[in-house]
DNA sequence: TTATATTAGTTGCATAACTAACTATATGTC
DNA sequence: GACATATAGTTAGTTATGCAACTAATATAA
């Protein structure tokens, strides 16, 4: 096992635990300090339909790099809480439409806000370059391991 | 919002989901693939184990970036399993001390060989520079989002 | 057109995460 | 010494994750 190996090793525990960790946590309290009673992971799921309403559960899970069962269950929690609703696709009887509901609306903004205030926070004092960095090693490293 | 903002949100979702989790699952079926029937939760802890034997699980929380609830639980699973076992510590009876057992020391070598392999193919062409700055960042954030 | 394979989604089972409330031990202050 | 506070660990409750086995609908091939 050379030294370089080693290395590589050990940046498995720096990834996977410690940054995305920290961030998510943090964004996951500032949601309930501001009174909104959703979790990061349905979060992600309304971001998405913010941008694009209407997807598939497949597009969701390709979109959010989860698995149908992940996203089975989500959406069940997300349409507990009314804010989304499954809608058969009339072309594939297969396929379930995701839509957001009017309740869903008003989360947009705030949600939009504390998210991007808290990853202003989180890269305090990274510069331009560095984020590129990172964006782009994480996309190679996807790519290596999917 | 502005478009800078904007741009720092959406790495929330690269950032949580895509290339720790890609790694993340491709290391576990390297694991299951090899026989070895342990989680890489699990096998965290262990490596920090085989790195310095009897931590406390409090120590664990730290090194690990996990709270004390969800240490609790790893190691009553991995206790199940005859990998690790807790003794008291004399000095101070709250504290726990976690041991490895006999039977964790042959899955060093093997589970050591697949991270390394894994993260190896993982980082395929990205340089020594690029990882220094991942990890850069990630200390940053680490320190700006605790 | 009938049989086979593929795709979308659900369900059962096991593991893991976090919060909050709890017990037990240790420490600090008067 | 007695009382308040802090620390280590456990437990209960909820959410989320992944795999495997399943159903239903569609697409492909004979």
């Amino acid at each position: 096992m050379s030294n370089n190996q080693f290395k590589r090793g050990e940046l498995y525990s720096v990834i996977n635990g410690m940054a995305t960790t920290a961030v998510a946590r943090r964004l996951q309290k500032n949601f309930r300090n501001a009174g909104l009673e959703i979790t990061i992971e349905q979060w992600s799921i309304l971001y998405h339909l913010w941008k694009e309403d209407g997807l598939s559960q497949q597009e969701l899970c390709n979109r959010t790099f989860r698995d149908k069962a992940s996203i089975t269950r989500l959406i069940d929690n997300i349409e507990k809480l009314g804010l989304v609703e499954r809608i058969a696709s009339k072309e594939d009887r297969r396929v379930n439409l995701v839509y957001l509901t009017d309740a869903a609306k008003p989360l947009q903004e705030a949600t939009y806000n504390l998210a991007n205030q808290t990853m202003n926070e989180a890269l305090q004092g990274i510069s331009k370059e560095e984020i590129e960095i990172v964006k782009s090693v994480f996309q190679r490293v996807y790519e290596n391991s999917k």
